[in-house]
RNA sequence: UCCUUCUUAGCUCAGUUGGUUAGAGCAUCUGACUGUUAAUCAGAGGGUCCUAGGUUCGAGUCCUAGAGAGGGAGCCA
């Protein structure tokens, strides 16, 4: 008797014939007879065969969907055509039941609202399993593309004592309780006497952080939990995601963008040779969806194929100055199609504009670089234009910016001074100035949404069906 | 936060210009059948039409307010 995973059953024919033994949940159960088993190893189920006339009235009753039960028979060749190979059960224990009059996942089609509110089992679907594992191979390219490449990990805080990060709305972390907190003179709440002594808050962004770690280790990456307060209702943002952030000395921002460029396809090669299974099924799901919008909505190209034209094109690279250049005379500003039309220099493009960039003119993935100073942050390297900094964008057709990051200023005046002309207070990241004081250096680094990631390789739409347990305004459930 | 759409059975939805007792498919239950592939066939049960007001002889349908959800925008990853 073999202890065997479902994956294992339906790759091995050497098993055939063999005694085994497997353990999973009912997907469905038909004519008495035949028993869809899955157990998360596989999107693939395995038919497991039930000699109803010799089984009791009462298992078979049991056997509905959702049960757990465990399974003992032989592996052999299917009699009908939905698959290769069958277990021929000779014997079945229901290890937990599942009231089918309570158990709220059916064996059809539910819709992705309804299994937003059924979380904790929404994973025992199949695309939701598919999505999960590929979520998880992902997690596991990333840091192997990091760890080969010989970067460190760095386990940056999620408590964080500065509030100048500058990426968004944070979080408060108090350990006050409710109506307790003593206030000082002028009235307003005496964090001295707090937990940590200060005001403190759930971490936006690991970077200023990874940055010490890169001007020691050389090579740094973080891949954690961020949290931003921002109230975004969107299909691409959630108040706690996480971030993959590298960051490496003495390195420009071309080879910065070489870096996510390489980074990007490295791991999404990964999941087209580890993930074949759950992409076809993906890939599959998202042409029948497809099927239904209308012709104009329609992608021309298939999960599959969009992402190995990923991992095959270059990414085209384009200056913010000729990206305007290409908006300005676009047919969509000329025939005033845009809702902010682009005139000049210095604009901040919307959502619109990167669209019609990346889906309309190069149809391929684009990395803007060198933007305006005055739209982006204070630590990004100052051009010698005096106007633009080293910043750059991923964008990705579908899910817009996908990586942002930056060669950072490495020159301590020019810092000191950007940070005073927009009002960062300089004593808050004293140590962040240490860096610029003590063996500065050219380097750069870029931030990268892992759940944006997980959306592009399973083409799902919506962000909060690509993490397990989506944290949005309003929602907090589970 | 703004714009917009939606909310009818466990799920997915239909419900005409306001008019008898609000429907279908799936699911569930009962029975039949038994090599099925979202099994099939017959029957049954199942409704605070999101909530609160209002208009009307009469409201699932029209109006007002509120709640929740989806999509888009902004912010960004």
């Amino acid at each position: 008797m073999i202890n065997k995973s479902v994956a294992e059953l339906i790759e091995s024919e050497g098993l055939l014939l063999q005694e085994i033994h497997v353990k999973g949940w009912v997907r469905t159960f038909r004519s008495n007879r035949f028993i869809a088993l899955n157990d998360g190893s596989t999107i693939n189920n395995i038919q497991c065969v039930i000699d109803f006339e010799n089984t009791s009235e009462e298992t078979l009753k049991r056997i509905n969907t959702g049960a757990a039960v465990s399974i003992k028979g032989t592996l052999a060749a299917s009699q009908g055509r939905g698959q290769s190979v069958e277990v021929q059960v000779s014997e079945i224990e229901v290890l937990g039941d599942s009231n089918p009059d309570e158990y709220p996942i059916q064996p059809k089609k539910h819709s992705f609202e309804f299994l937003r509110e059924n979380a904790h089992l929404r994973v025992r679907t199949n695309t939701f399993s598919a999505v999960m594992r590929v979520r998880s191979k992902l997690s596991f390219a990333v840091h192997q593309y990091f760890q080969d490449r010989n970067f460190n990990y760095v386990n940056t805080p999620i408590v964080t004592g500065s509030d100048a990060e500058g990426a968004g709305e944070m979080f408060r972390v108090t350990n006050f309780k409710d109506n307790e907190a003593p206030l000082t003179e002028d009235g307003t709440v005496d964090y001295s006497k707090d937990f940590f002594g200060k005001e403190t808050n759930l971490t936006v962004s690991g970077q200023l952080e990874a940055e010490t770690y890169a001007m020691a280790l050389g090579k740094a990456y973080t891949f954690g939990p961020t949290f931003r307060a921002e109230n975004s209702n969107t299909t691409r943002h959630l108040a706690e995601f996480w971030m993959i952030e590298p960051e490496v000395a003495f390195m420009d921002l071309d080879g910065n963008m070489d870096l996510a460029e390489d980074f990007i396809k490295n791991v999404l090669n990964s999941i087209l040779e580890s993930c074949k299974d759950d992409l076809a099924f993906l890939d599959h799901r998202l042409t029948q969806e497809e099927k239904s919008k209308p012709q104009a909505e329609r992608s021309d190209m298939s999960l599959l194929e969009k992402l190995r034209f990923v991992v095959d094109n270059n990414f085209k690279r384009v200056s913010y100055t000729e990206a305007i250049d290409i908006l300005r005379n676009s047919k969509p500003n000329k025939k005033k199609k845009f809702q902010f039309p682009i005139n000049e220099w210095g604009a901040d493009l919307q959502s619109e504009h990167e669209r019609f960039l990346v889906e309309k003119h190069f149809k391929c993935p684009v990395i803007l670089f060198d933007y305006p100073a005055d739209i982006k942050a204070f630590y990004m390297r100052l051009n010698d234009d005096g106007k633009t900094v080293r910043a750059m964008d991923v964008l990705f057709p579908g899910i817009g910016e996908i990586v942002g990051g930056a060669q950072r200023e490495e020159r301590y005046d020019v810092l000191v001074e950007k940070m005073k002309a927009m009002n960062i207070d300089e004593k808050e990241l004293w140590w962040y100035l240490d860096l610029r004081k003590f063996g500065t250096a050219v380097h750069s680094g870029f931030g990268l949404g892992f759940e944006r990631l997980v959306q592009f390789t399973t083409g799902m739409s919506n962000i909060r069906d690509v993490i397990p347990f989506p944290r949005t305004p309003q929602n907090a459930e589970f």
